[in-house]
DNA sequence: TATGAATGAGCATTCATTCAT
DNA sequence: TATGAATGAATGCTCATTCAT
């Protein structure tokens, strides 16, 4: 049972990777076999066609993402540092999020219903979770009482995607580099007088 | 000439909508060439590819983008309002945005050189008018003088790409439903105690 | 015009030759192509499919036999003549039978509900042809009149296909070498004492 | 070797009534192999190719279909109860007939030389035995004696084919409804006055 | 300049066959 | 002997691009 699973994780592991690579279109079923290890025809033994394989792959990134974002929320450590760690995952995992965004994006008949499904839910869930958090920082008088929690999940989010995203994309900037406490202490002081 | 030119820009403006529908891979020469109202011969006529059809209308998409933001800097209103104004923006041009979305976390050929340098001088040229516009905010003392005006800047397009996303795609909210103004005040007093 | 219409006919053409030489699996759309003379490409431009080129050969071919039929019931020609001369058309074109048997026995996905009308409307149609000669035969004094007309046509056909495609398929006898009067005259006078 | 046996004819009997529902293209070894209850491997331990046992299948039906026609020339019966069990024997195996016709027709590859000539000595030997019955016919003083016997043979099948299909296939018509007696006095007395 | 018929490289997918177990 | 996972040759079909008109 071993030798099966490893075969359809190797398919999905080098068609995850040559997804993020090239995206959907880019990415020939051929290259997934040859990376894999494996013949064209094998794959079809564990995905009954491309448009599945992706689906799949995009599925186990999204949970994959989310779970990183849980693991955080249950540690017994500081709102600060939950916050602060999920910016550093976020920064780390810039790459994964980047290879599915391609496919958030494009609005053909490639993001089928079960996709969008698992995007939504994946927000929904991650959401949820930097809710609690934030929760627990109101919890320890960090965070205001009465601010908008959706909207501050939100910027969270939005602020380590554009701040983070900015510095890897364009700055090419290591992570020993960038100041975390400090993004996270512009959101809680704000730039007003 | 007048003609000439008319017909380039249905071609683009036929273009820009179907890439922006459905994708790059998904549109087809003869779908934007019927949008066009003219023969799937005649594109070629204009442009030599389908790629570089796609790198034109990127480019123009962009600059369109980059001079709505000069516009709001140029306008002779307040800090505030101006920020508001982009959030608004935003929020119309979310679809655009979504668009160009694809083909920048495109990594493959798609995404040529050229293009990523337009990417990479729209983004700079943009922050660099939203530098502009905290500097304004720091001198109608809105702004503390201390902050890192990069990040701020990266702030106010990471929350409005985050938030309004959600609110558009996921929450299907309505322009008038929205608090931009509260969104800034946010990001000014700061979600802390 | 006349090139379009040209170069759908030699598709056809080629088509129907194929088929008949080789069934429906074995013949490739390509080789189609090269027999007509053309790319593979251009085929598609006027069948959307190798089932829809299929069915369209097929449908032309029946009709072609129904027609053939039909002419020789128009003719100003006795009873005889006319039996005669459709058991000469049947001998001509054995191949072209036979070449649609297969897929009439054929009978998975293969043969759509469309060709089996077809096959149904011309088999309708040529004993109807038939029948009516069968009517003239009664009113010259040649059939008698009590008869089972249906049970008669069906006869003159199922003689045909069984004793010419013998004389053709396995003995390789030639036209002038076949008696098409006695053929008739056996089932005028019956092999009975 | 009773273990060995079944399992071959398993095959056969699975492959038969594959290859004569949905023709040879559209039966996959797979199939095949399932309906007989066995791995796809075994099959071919028993049979070096699927178009082997394509050609083993016809050629056990062709024969099968010949032993039948053998056992009504032998029994001791009359001339014209013989010709009616041909008849309804005809009737009732017209599926497999069928199925073989469309292998038959088929003039590509498929039908190798063993099964045309497997396909050629089960006609001669079919119409050996007709023929043989047609003498009987003629010693019985049913049939005239100076008929051509080969087109009586031929006649025999011809019709049988022709008007028990029709019956069959497009009226849709039960056994006991068709009057088999008729069928051969027709043949018998002619249609002619 | 404008066209669209023609093209063929390129790709997803199928399935008969093999072979290690 | 029996198996079914693995394979890759083979094929229908798409679509960007060309070019004769």
């Amino acid at each position: 049972m071993e030798v099966k699973t490893s075969k359809k994780s190797a398919i999905i592991n080098a068609a995850s990777s040559m997804f993020q690579q090239k995206g959907y279109h880019e990415t020939k079923m051929n290259e997934i076999a040859q990376k894999a290890g494996i013949g064209k025809g094998t794959v079809y033994e564990y995905f009954s066609s491309k448009q599945e394989l992706f689906e799949e792959v995009c599925i186990i990134k999204l949970n994959e993402l989310y779970l990183s974002i849980e693991e955080i929320a249950n540690k017994k450590i500081s709102f600060k540092s939950k916050v602060i760690e999920i910016f550093k995952h976020k920064f780390k995992n810039m790459n994964v999020q980047k290879g599915l965004a391609e496919s958030f994006f494009a609005q053909g008949d490639l993001i089928s219903v079960r996709i969008k499904k698992a995007f939504f839910e994946n927000m929904y869930k991650t959401y949820m979770k930097i809710i609690y958090i934030i929760q627990e920082g109101i919890d320890e008088r960090i965070i205001k009482e009465d601010i908008n929690i959706e909207m501050m999940a939100s910027y969270i989010i939005g602020v380590s995607n554009q701040y983070l995203g900015m510095k890897l994309f364009y700055l090419d900037v290591k992570e020993e580099d960038i100041n975390f406490e400090k993004m996270l202490d512009s959101l809680l002081e704000g730039f007003g007088n």
